[in-house]
DNA sequence: AATAAGTATTAGGCAACCCTAACTATAAAA
DNA sequence: TTTTATAGTTAGGGTTGCCTAATACTTATT
């Protein structure tokens, strides 16, 4: 439980890093994902590179060393697993659990993580279909793509989203979309890139270019022209 | 998670209240049981008084308010139910249950909690034999007494221990005592206080005076003089 | 009553985190 | 190129939580 605030910088740059590859990662990106003022970042940067997590300059941006890295790794480890374990064994739905496993991601006890997650049996991905890194710090591999690189006839299943706000969620419930679901694509509306899905129930369901690209997908149909 | 520290304030000035009964609670006394200094507490009772979590003069020492005990008695409740959630359900043993709750009590996640006190069934007592408080903050009834002030004959069942200590715990595994299990009281002796017990298999177990005094038990024999 | 011992308090400091205000680069736009 | 934003930085502040040193009380003990 020490250091909760090192923890949620780490993790903070490393998705930062991730979600905008190849971009560079700045103090004042950091200070709006942890809705905080860039001041307050420069300050822990100083504090952090002294202890070796990162660098930082303004030609390169901040950059996680070795153990940075591990311990945001480490972070998301305990994060993703204990929404799993909140989904799987506690019955939270798809979005309740982002907000204790907030909180549960900063208990450090290495036994307890270790005993929920052999007791999961070692998942690969939690609840909203992201990997989770096993002890080593290493993340299963995926064919996964976004739903909006699919074409017409793709045989998928929803492996993931990238967004997790409350608001997009719900929605995908709503609408009858929900992790491991199998669907095909129907049509693409050149248009504005909206697709229609049809599910196993022979039901359609339109979906817009924008909830589209943040739905991850795995094709199964064999040699699809989406790879 | 917030307020991690006025928790611990709070919890440990209801413990102090509760283990010295009718002696009144001291700064210095809170000192000892945070292992901080105590100037530190002076500066946060004035903080906790301000916020009427409770009141402070040297004549009747420390005392909590309505609301005070109320968080006091959440966070032990916490502590309790995560205590026995990792015993019943993570497979944890006595002594390692204290570490992990130790953090857990903080989250403050209510229908987390609302959910394993559920799924553990409601739980009166935690693997210590200590009560764990309802929602509403009572704590359940319970005719425990000190192994100490048994008397020969006295047919106990083994409901709590009040030192939580590693060492204590692992010593009582080893000698065969733990919560639940039943003995009688084979002799005492005079001289040093110390107690021999019978097990259900008629094995022998002797203990100490001091020991004795650090086990709860409850005499299930009818009309027993011990009461 | 005088000394010793321990408790309570005040004063003054330090580190972690966060902020606003103000200044400096830098890059985009006019 | 000059203006205008935007990002990066520094300076200076506030709060919380903890500390040591010094002082003021109390309470035993001699």
């Amino acid at each position: 439980m020490n250091n909760i605030t090192d923890d949620n910088y780490l993790k903070a740059i490393y998705h930062l890093k991730n979600s905008e590859k190849n971009k560079l990662v700045t103090p004042t990106m950091v200070a709006n994902e942890l809705l905080i003022k860039p001041p307050s970042v420069l300050e822990k940067l100083k504090s952090l590179s002294a202890r070796k997590y990162l660098t930082y300059n303004k030609e390169s941006g901040i950059i996680l060393s070795k153990t940075g890295k591990e311990i945001a790794i480490n972070v998301i480890r305990r994060h993703r697993i204990w929404e799993t374990y909140l989904h799987k064994h506690l019955g939270f739905n798809w979005s309740e659990v982002h907000e204790a496993a907030e909180d549960l991601e900063h208990v450090r006890n290495e036994k307890l993580i270790d005993k929920i997650y052999e007791v999961l049996g070692n998942p690969e991905f939690d609840p909203h279909g992201d990997p989770i890194p096993n002890k080593q710090g290493v993340f299963p591999k995926s064919e996964r793509k976004l739903l909006s690189t699919s074409l017409v006839g793709c045989k998928l299943i929803i492996v993931g989203v990238i967004e997790h706000s409350d608001s997009f969620l719900k929605y995908l419930s709503e609408i009858n979309i929900n992790l491991n679901d199998k669907f095909s694509i129907q049509k693409i509306i050149e248009y504005d890139g909206s697709i229609q899905l049809k599910n196993k129930k022979n039901e359609f369901i339109q979906i817009s270019k924008l909830i589209a690209d943040k739905i991850m997908v795995r094709c199964e149909k064999v040699n699809c022209e989406c790879k």
